[in-house]
DNA sequence: TATTTCACG
DNA sequence: ACGTACGTGAAATAT
């Protein structure tokens, strides 16, 4: 029985990989700047070789000794040949580390080109079928009834399998030809001179007429010309040549072809693609390509059996929950997959009664589900499990979370942005691709369901799961659904008078520069300020407003680019930006986003209404355009110093602790602590200052970045920090226990068990880790806080429920809830919802809120 | 697509 | 000698 041989030219494909992806100086890298472009474009090659070859046995051979360029594409970069070389070198004792992880046999041999390797064994195997992968022409010499070359083109992904026929067509000459051919026309890059005058054309078509070489001599009466006297004159040397240009086919070796059997280790792979940052290449382990069941297309569910927790998905486009198109629902039981289109969904009773009824089912994003079912009238009961939800809370890193949930994108197959298009940009739909990808990505979460939900109880994850996360997602459904009524001429009135106010400003200051330039552009404004102007700055060239504020007094544009930046960022962001937001409602729909952050708090988009200007009066300005509705008041409650308190609590630091339960104003009480003060004695300043260390605490801030911030020396920032560890001991020793903890478990946690992973801890290089430690102590916090919010809307969205009032929440901006008020549940709503939020869980220390009311979000507060 | 800047908690 | 506070999203410019 024939083997399929498969036998790579290493030095060849590495050098190609590398050139084809080193665009303009450019490397890809890995966040330490270690070049690893020519890996990935080695691993793209190979693997695409051995996808589309199967071969049983594998092997890559590589040059020994100092590199030879044999490679086509040096001559282009011979320039540049010093600096390429070292990104290029560092790569080669990595390429073999990862042949060693794939593992793939490799072999090289002094005194031996990866040409001989590659030529003997391929002849030593006549009777099995040998591949050879290399983008050197010269390979093709080897080509005969069992061997082939597959030569790459261009690219790394554009390979050619050339076989006598193909040889033919392309070149004109037969494998063995290639040879004479080298050896009368020569190859610069490989060092074979070849005869001076004669080229690739004359070289075939003196071929055509005498087969080889040595027929060229036995015929040179023949030829006629100057041909003919440089052909003598150059005898030798062609002869030489010609000899340089054989590959060797009679070497010995020791191995055994057994040693080639291909195999691939998804783990070790998958830890060399890690280390290197090659995210896009990591392998699924679980192949289940070749096991996928065909589905089938159903007009009613009476035509499949209904079973308790099927995995239930919807096949819907790209757009966002607002807009997107429903085109029908896939389902998987025990027996297969079914497909029932949107109008069956609608039409058919026994769908209907699935859907409605409470029988458990499971999905991947079921906000999006909700949302769109509701908005197709359909029912949307009993989907008591989302493993996207459980996934993100088993690893919130987007590689593992990726790999482990959307494993069907790492089968090199299409992404939904395949099948649909992008938002706003819809293409095409073919049916069967479609129903392809919703076929292999129903099973593909099947299969990982079992898995996801066994680590969900290893990790203690249950209750964040299904009593928090879950329940959340269907409020946050019914708070986009809701929006927030926003009014387009208040917007509009806003926008004109800050663009009046732009364009003032942007006059002034041409003016002072003497010309006209982009002040949006960094780049130029850089220019002007620390060329044209001769300004300094400690930062490089930055613009930013820190700087900017710094030049205030030594020179008079800096006013009035602080007062530009904030109109434009008002009018772009804000005015223009939110306009384009409001539906026919009225209203703006935002999108929270939980499944998101590392800390476990939420994110909003399209628009972002949690970063809505209330620092600055102007700027604040744009909260007047989101309105109650029509007899309805806005009611606005948010906690006071959450995160405080909960490290207060974790931390259980007794004198911080003791002043939350007292009701003193904390930054009174820390300034009190680090002055050494009574409470008549703090003043505002230090007040002040105290309350940039109680944040700068929660952030892992060092002196340096305290003296920063306060304006102080790094002497007093550092006795300042003194000071506050050794008033609150507690706190202290906190942060090195959670630092010591995520350096021997690799994650922290929150207070209901929530995790964030930080590798960066262990990290080599210092700046690395030092990042890592200040997520290590800010996470617990962040992350707590953010539960603690979770579980107070859940609290107050069911006490609304069970109270059946007819207001409304709508927004939450981190440790803020938004509620649309009728004008009649104004105190009942006060009452329910202040009692909710300071109840929602008992800490060592009170959860305290402060509200407002207001017609508008300006003036809640 | 990446970078810079700036809005929020 | 390094570089310095966590977590987000949007817009405009630069590449």
């Amino acid at each position: 029985m024939k083997n399929n041989i498969l036998l790579i030219d290493g030095n060849s494909l590495l050098f190609r990989a590398y050139h084809a992806t080193a665009y303009r100086g450019n490397f890809m890298s890995t966040s330490q700047g270690i070049p690893t472009n020519a890996i990935f474009g080695f691993a793209n090659m190979i693997n695409k070789a051995i996808k589309l070859l199967e071969p049983k046995y594998v092997m890559v051979a590589w040059d020994t000794g100092k590199p030879t360029f044999r490679h086509e594409s040096f001559e282009e970069y011979k320039g540049t040949r010093k600096e390429v070389e070292m990104e290029l070198k560092v790569q080669f004792p990595m390429v073999r580390e990862y042949l060693d992880a794939y593992p793939i046999f490799q072999y090289e041999e002094v005194g031996l080109e990866a040409d001989d390797i590659i030529g003997s064994i391929a002849k030593q195997y006549p009777n099995d079928k040998i591949h050879i992968l290399s983008s050197d022409k010269d390979l093709l010499q080897l080509i005969d009834d069992t061997t082939d070359v597959f030569l790459m083109k261009k690219g790394v992904t554009e390979m050619k399998l050339m076989d006598e026929k193909a040889l033919m067509e392309d070149m004109e000459i037969t494998p063995l030809q290639i040879i004479d051919m080298k050896a009368l026309s020569g190859d610069s890059a490989d060092n074979i001179p070849g005869v001076r005058g004669i080229g690739d054309k004359t070289a075939v078509k003196l071929l055509h007429a005498y087969q080889t070489l040595e027929g060229v001599y036995e015929n040179i009466e023949s030829l006629k010309g100057k041909q003919k006297e440089k052909l003598i004159e150059d005898k030798a040397i062609a002869f030489m040549s010609k000899e340089l240009a054989t590959i060797k086919i009679d070497c010995a070796f020791d191995f055994a072809l057994d040693q080639f059997l291909y195999t691939s280790n998804g783990e070790t792979l998958n830890n060399f693609y890690r280390k290197y940052e090659m995210n896009s290449l990591m392998v699924k382990e679980t192949k289940i390509e070749k096991k996928i069941l065909n589905y089938q297309v159903i007009t009613s569910l009476t035509e499949m059996v209904v079973e308790f927790e099927m995995f239930v998905i919807l096949d819907y486009d790209n757009e966002n929950f607002h807009q997107a198109t429903l085109y029908g629902m896939m389902l998987q039981n025990s027996i297969g997959v079914y497909y029932i289109s949107l109008e069956h969904m609608m039409t058919d009773k026994v769908c209907n009664d699935y859907l409605s009824n409470e029988i458990t089912k499971c999905t991947y994003d079921v906000k999006m589900l909700y949302h769109l079912l509701d908005r197709y009238g359909l029912s949307y009961n009993g989907f008591n499990n989302d493993l996207m939800i459980a996934s993100f809370l088993n690893d919130n890193s987007i590689i593992n979370y990726d790999r482990f949930v959307d494993a069907f994108h790492y089968q090199e197959d299409k992404k939904k942005q395949d099948i649909y298009g992008k938002a706003g940009k819809p293409i095409m739909i073919d049916e069967s691709d479609k129903l392809d990808y919703l076929n292999k990505q129903i099973q593909m979460f099947s299969v990982c369901k079992e898995a996801v939900f066994v680590q969900l109880r290893e990790k203690e994850l249950e209750f964040i799961y299904r009593d928090v996360e879950l329940k959340v997602a269907y409020i946050l459904f019914t708070m986009e659904k809701e929006g927030i009524t926003t009014s387009h001429s208040v917007l509009d009135e806003i926008g004109n008078t800050t663009l009046l106010k732009i364009k003032q400003f942007e006059k002034e200051i041409f003016e002072i520069v003497g010309h006209e330039f982009n002040v949006n552009s960094p780049k130029q404004l850089g220019e002007v300020l620390f060329d044209e102007l001769r300004l300094k700055s400690n930062k490089k060239r930055s613009t930013a407003i820190d700087v900017l504020e710094k030049m205030v007094g030594v020179h008079p544009i800096a006013t009035l680019l602080i007062q530009y930046r904030k109109y434009q960022k008002i009018y772009s962001t804000y005015t223009e930006g939110l306009k384009k937001h409001i539906l026919k409602d009225g209203k703006i729909h935002t999108v929270f986003n939980q499944c998101l952050t590392q800390t476990g708090r939420l994110s909003s988009s399209e628009p972002n209404l949690q970063n809505l200007s209330v620092k600055d009066d102007d700027a604040k300005q744009v909260r007047r355009a989101f309105e109650a509705s029509e007899n309805h008041i806005l009611f606005t409650v948010d906690y006071s110093q959450i995160e405080l308190r909960v490290l207060a609590h974790m931390a259980n630091e007794e004198k911080m602790v003791a002043a939350f339960n007292q009701g003193i104003d904390i930054h009174a009480k820390t300034a009190m602590e680090v002055f050494g003060c009574e409470v008549d004695a703090v003043d505002s300043t230090m007040r002040r200052q105290a309350k940039v260390v109680n944040f700068g605490i929660v952030y892992g801030q060092s002196e340096f970045g305290l003296s920063e911030e306060l304006g102080i020396t790094r002497n007093d920032a550092k006795e300042f920090m003194e000071k506050y560890f050794t008033s609150y001991p507690q706190i202290h020793s906190f942060m090195d226990e959670t630092i010591e903890g995520c350096k021997k478990n690799g994650y922290v946690t929150t207070l209901f068990n929530r995790r964030r992973y930080i590798p960066e801890i262990s990290d080599a290089n210092y700046m690395t880790r030092e990042f890592g430690k200040r997520a290590a102590m800010n996470a617990p916090i962040q992350g707590s806080a953010a539960d603690l919010i979770k579980i107070a809307m859940i609290k107050v969205y069911e006490l609304m429920q069970h109270q059946g009032v007819k207001s409304k929440m709508i927004l939450q901006v981190h440790d803020e809830l938004v509620f649309d008020v009728v004008e009649e549940e104004k105190e009942w709503m006060e009452k329910l919802v202040v009692e909710g939020m300071e109840q929602a869980y008992e800490l060592v220390v009170p959860l305290v809120v402060d509200y407002g009311f207001g017609k508008n979000y300006y003036e809640v507060k």
